[in-house]
DNA sequence: TTGAAAGCGCTAACAA
DNA sequence: TTGTTAGCGCTTTCAA
């Protein structure tokens, strides 16, 4: 397997300098002889430039970093498609890591980001990685935290988020005028996001004139039989699910309890994905691969002033809330 | 935002030559009260040594590239979810590229994958980039191809695949068990596997004693409801789909023309996913969280003679095909 | 046990 | 237009 051939190789194979080498590959001025002479080089002994060596120069690679918690989740999916989009078409690539929800691996895998260089850093961590969020920024890495805001960021820490409130009340509006009333609620647990959503649904509801719902946790799928089973006693014409993980268990116990949808009770979720339509199941859907795509901007862009942007959640209306 | 932190001021914090840090971080011999006053300064400096420069020594970065046709289907995404669990076990880090099916971006991103001298490279792509490829094991890295087998590979070229005459011929056998004859084939075309798996379904439906199936092609979504029509035609009484990505699309391709699952047609699909036990539909999966950490594991461990490792679908069976 | 010094492959002044 | 020469931040001989 031999050495690799080297910039230095080209460079006796066309018999100029490494210099004229580098010139030629990076666009600078040569005679266009010369340039043919290193090209032809290039190309007989398939030279392939090392891009480390050349980002130890810049002190920076030109890759993306994600940390991202959950891949199979459809939200997080998309997320990463917009990422890798912006990210393909500025010839970057996508440095990708999953944390499976483990705080100890969120922060393990920002360090390794770090230890990258990686030219921007997007997460959709939790708080604990944060304090080597805010480092990163400090020495010139723009970050960007998704799925979540952060209190009085720093320059170059910037936020990508849903307006969680108003997904809440997105869907107190849509089910109130599907004249249901009595609403029950399955959450994962009190991440800033689904509290969100959970106070914008309870404001939506008061502000219809409803009682506000009944909550319940699982924090996993095999959780959800049993909150969903609570919540049921409590004779709820509609079920609202705040977070697409749980879509599938949610709609499962439901049925698996013998309950029709939507005749006895509604069933609304949050994200979009690929079965709703088929399904005629009503989500409240986030913009996901924009939501992606801003990120990765905000990383090849990094504006100095942290920038919050928070995207407006889409009412997508099917057959499970009748009407 | 000034230059960052160097084992060069780590050494002169600790009164030490860089060289002794360099030891203490990387395990040599050095006296314990030296080795403490280098760590004491790490911390204080908030040093994160540069992972780029050090992967410019052994010619070769600790990151495992990926390049991926479609994020979005499940057996990709459950593939890269096996990698990435091998890759951190392994303190390496997933350099990641989706390709959409597109060859030139393929091409493309083994290339800048191969400029980035990733330790090891996991393609799912189609030949045009075979050649790069084989170029790269030439050059001692470890390249695996999924999903397809590679002839007369060199060393160091591994493939991870599925067992695709076994996997239609698993369909088949459950077919002819549930009593259908006269079986409708969708697919999106002429790749390697999916033709592998109407033969296995032809062959074995002839061993049956049934008549080889009609086979229809649809490369995207929205071909698959006139792929469909021109099945139904034919009046069938089970529709096999051959990949994944156009499971939605077909069965409610089926359902919109009015055929009800399984009483008028029975539906059979490859690759497991999320909502197939709660729909009840029979699919032909493959273990690709399996295959994706095989795939890993073949770049960590790097054989020198070349790998073929094909993995054995499994009939998931449900309702979809009546009995 | 430590330090000095020579690179790794490349880019970027600075000369020629 | 080209070559020479410093480095970039780090590891690794080789001496001390």
């Amino acid at each position: 397997m031999g050495k690799r051939t080297t910039i230095g190789d080209v460079a006796s194979a066309a018999g100029v300098s490494v210099a004229t080498v580098s010139r030629v590959l990076n666009g600078g001025a040569v005679r266009e002889d010369t340039a043919a002479r290193v090209l032809a080089a290039v190309t007989s002994l398939e030279y392939t430039p090392n891009a480390l060596t050349r980002s130890i120069f810049s002190g920076r690679s030109t890759t993306i970093g994600v940390v991202i918690r959950d891949l199979s989740s459809p939200f997080y999916l998309d997320l990463m498609r917009g990422i890798d989009e912006v990210a393909s078409a500025n010839d970057s690539l996508v440095m990708f890591a999953n944390s499976y929800r483990l705080p100890d691996r969120e922060v393990a895998h920002v360090r390794t980001m770090d230890e990258q260089r990686v030219r921007g850093l997007i997460v959709t961590t939790g708080e604990p990685a944060d304090s080597r969020t805010r480092g990163m920024t400090a020495n010139g890495t723009p970050c960007v935290v998704v799925a979540r805001t952060v209190a009085d960021p720093p320059p170059g820490l910037h936020s990508v988020s849903l307006d969680n409130v108003a997904a809440g009340r997105l869907m107190a509006g849509h089910l109130a005028a599907c004249g249901r009333s009595a609403v029950g609620v399955v959450r994962s647990g009190q991440r800033q996001s689904q509290v969100e959503r959970t106070a914008g649904l309870g404001a939506g509801l008061v502000d219809a004139g409803l009682p506000s719902p009944a909550v319940v946790e699982a924090a996993t799928e095999e959780e959800v039989p049993t909150a969903v089973a609570g919540l049921l006693e409590g004779r709820p014409d509609a079920v609202v699910c705040m977070t697409g993980r749980l879509t599938v268990a949610t709609y499962q116990a439901l049925t698996a309890a013998g309950r029709a949808v939507p005749e006895d009770v509604a069933f609304l979720t949050m994200d979009e994905f690929t079965w709703a339509a088929a399904l005629g199941i009503t989500v409240v859907a986030q913009p996901s691969y924009d939501m992606g795509r801003q990120a990765a901007s905000l990383v090849v862009e990094a504006p100095a002033e942290p920038v919050r942007r928070v995207f407006a959640p889409t009412l997508v209306a099917r057959r499970s809330c009748g009407e």
